[in-house]
DNA sequence: TGTACATCAGTGAACGCGCGTTCACTGATGTAC
DNA sequence: TGTACATCAGTGAACGCGCGTTCACTGATGTAC
């Protein structure tokens, strides 16, 4: 049954956004292409003629944008986003949600053993939230605030991973607060 | 071919050291039991006789203390050794040998996907990082430490991660560096 | 201490399942006239 | 605009491989006498 090209690219969208939803809720080994296909409302027959492999797919996943925790917040007025990130970054929320979840935290320490591309596309994504804290941030010199926002990114990206791999409530709490009180202060 | 009590208890060790430093290095998924045994100079007929399945093991790995990190500098003397870790944790050397690195650091986004028992033996080996620290960091209060101990855990951990997943050697560096710089300061 | 037998740690072949990938087929879309 | 045919997006069965797990077997260890 041939759909429409619009329709075509309609569903290959739809494999990226549920790929990227399941990669970061299961891991990459923790579903398969039929999962996927599957989840976007197709069959897995027709994977390949959309994507080379399931790898392909991984690296298109970690650099598809929409539905990332990030993007609630640019258009935030500047002086809150900050705070605004940062406070919302560290939620019960937030990780509870792994689905929907910041990509460093939900894959962080996969991503090292993935193929070339996965990794470049997890870089690229990684260099414009550096960027993009950069901005934000307080600070004399552009060094300075780079400094200050790769710091801060690794405290969110390192307590939220945490927080979600320990297997009390209370200790995956404290991590989250004492997380939020430290990156929140200058 | 039957081995004396001994030399089966050591062989046991063998494996649950091998799948230590091979979890660490290629994930949960990455190695098989077979790459396991043979790593500790078995054949994997015999791995049912020493575990329950797979993930038992994972959890005795995940629980397995030598070969950390860590322990080098649990003799060192107290005043140096919080500077110590911070400083050794967040260099080149440790990021490029993840099979004998921080556990944290290697599996923490796995570890959420992984069986009760695994996150249990991954949490307790947390909280006793967290006491450790809590005793090294600065503070008034055993409350304002703990909450400095965890902060840097994280930061450790999230650095750590981060500088590994990136592609870029550069990047990766300057993640180390700042880190390093932020966590060494008070 | 020495002998005879039972035990059992380790071996390697085999099983079964899941998963990435391929392929012949279908039928609606797109196009040439 | 309408018709006829070629294209090709998606389907579902099938393939092949890897891997966790099982099992019959081996031969050295441990033990009973």
């Amino acid at each position: 049954m041939r759909v429409t090209r619009e329709q075509s690219a309609a569903n290959r969208e739809q494999i990226v956004e549920a790929a990227s939803a399941l990669f970061r809720k299961h891991g990459f080994d923790g579903v398969g292409v039929d999962d996927i296909t599957k989840a976007a409302g197709l069959t897995h027959g027709g994977f390949y003629g959309h994507f080379k492999s399931k790898d392909d797919l991984a690296a298109e996943a970690c650099a598809y944008a929409r539905r990332d925790p990030w993007a609630s917040w640019t258009h935030a007025p500047p002086a809150e986003r900050l705070a605004g990130i940062v406070r919302s970054y560290l939620t019960p929320r937030h990780r509870d949600d792994r689905a929907n979840g910041c990509l460093f935290a939900a894959l962080g320490s996969d991503i090292v053993r993935q193929p070339k591309a996965v990794r470049h596309a997890f870089t690229e994504r990684f260099r414009s939230k550096v960027e993009m804290l950069q901005s934000l941030v307080p600070g004399r010199s552009a060094a300075a605030r780079r400094e200050k926002a790769l710091a801060t990114l690794a405290g969110l990206v390192g307590a939220l991973t945490l927080s979600r791999a320990v297997d009390d409530p209370q200790l995956a709490d404290d991590i989250l607060e004492t997380a939020a009180a430290t990156l929140g202060r200058p």
